[in-house]
DNA sequence: ATCGTGACGAACG
DNA sequence: CCGTTCGCCACGA
């Protein structure tokens, strides 16, 4: 679980590993589970450094930005992390992930 | 220990 | 709503 030196990296797989399908957390909101409310650029960081062999066991597509936008933009990525989310039931507004339905934790039910 | 780098984010204008 | 600026962070060189 703690294969190179990298802990932080690590603990944000862990995490991510833990989202369930259909819904998202965005890289703020990661951070501050890992006890730095302001790292989330370094959440992104992580993701970015991702080993194409951990990506794919890992649901790295159900982490965004705040708001529910797609950091990666239009780019092939981008494209690709939005038509994942799609696949697995997630609703979009205005081009941006429904927080409100598909959020972790916070947020409360909005139907 | 210092520096450059970004899948971030809040504050401005 | 859009673009810019500034602050924050962990990591590798």
């Amino acid at each position: 679980m703690t294969p190179p030196g990298a802990p932080f990296f690590e603990s944000v797989y862990a995490l991510v590993r833990e989202i369930p399908r259909g819904r998202v957390a965005t890289y703020g909101q990661i951070a501050a589970l890992l006890g730095n409310p302001r790292g989330a650029r370094a959440v992104g960081w992580a993701l970015r450094a991702l080993p194409a062999g951990k990506a794919a066991r890992l649901p790295w597509h159900r982490v965004v930005g705040r708001g529910g936008r797609i950091s990666l933009g239009e780019r092939p990525a981008g494209l690709e992390q939005r038509r994942r989310l799609r696949a697995e039931g997630v609703r979009f507004s205005a081009g941006r992930v429904d927080l409100a339905r598909h959020g972790l934790w916070p947020r409360r039910a909005a139907r």
